[in-house]
DNA sequence: TGAATATATGAGCAGATGTTCATATATTCA
DNA sequence: TGAATATATGAACATCTGCTCATATATTCA
């Protein structure tokens, strides 16, 4: 390795570095993706994708326990991934914003392996 | 609760239960964004987003052991996030497709949030 | 108010995950 | 071929995570 790709080598990676996020902006951004990379997550945020649901509900639907899921929804709701209503002694949640469809569509597309652009098949 | 109610609820959650994706489905989506969950991944696909890079320029850029950039990219090309070309004794990884980046994009928009469909603002 | 119902929360535990260290496996070049 | 270089991999360890159990905190209704 001569001096000359060195320094191109370190121009390289410098220019690499000016052009990463800052430090922060990539913790967030891990943050929000690891909310998205449990199974039972995964699956509350598509209940609601669907409707809107109660804990129990989703409870229900899961089969699982009702505290394991309460558990997960405060996960959820520090991540402003779904929001809660409270209507006499439920609690109704629902997905926060079109942000959680739209990242759940991307990832949908790459497990089919259909391109970003292309058109959506079912199923 | 009488017993309509409860049919209804029923109805419901069948209902949301038959629009749900198969476990499957839902099960290789969380792995995919799990890997997304994390930070030095994170900034290895941000950096690849940029250039291609061996590994020992990965590991300088972050400042992290050749070891363990080395683990990380096992676990990116797993997930067909990245691909690699052999080079001489270097192996240059890089993006595997464009999904990486739209699911990023999705990511940094709800961590600065902006609206789906929004116009995207710098920094 | 008090019983019943729905949800939230803290502690504890088992399993998963990321890093390091040591070392193995290419690949180049003298 | 053998030394040097670049990457890959296995084992071990500390930390993190998600679930369960027990219990606390609302909320409704008789």
């Amino acid at each position: 390795m001569n001096h000359t790709s060195q320094e191109e080598l370190l121009n390289g990676l410098s220019r690499v570095s000016a052009e990463m996020p800052a430090d922060e902006t990539l913790y967030e951004l891990a943050d929000l993706f690891r909310v998205f990379g449990d199974t039972t997550r995964i699956k509350i945020l598509c209940a609601l994708s669907v409707s809107d649901l109660c804990v129990a509900d989703i409870a229900a639907l899961l089969s699982m326990n009702q505290s394991a899921i309460s558990h997960q929804l405060r996960v959820l709701k520090q991540a402003r991934l779904v929001r809660v209503a409270r209507r006499g002694r439920s609690s109704i949640y629902g997905l926060d914003d079109d942000h959680v469809r739209t990242i759940f569509e991307q990832g949908f597309r790459h497990v089919r392996h259909i391109a970003p652009g292309e058109e959506k098949t079912h199923a």
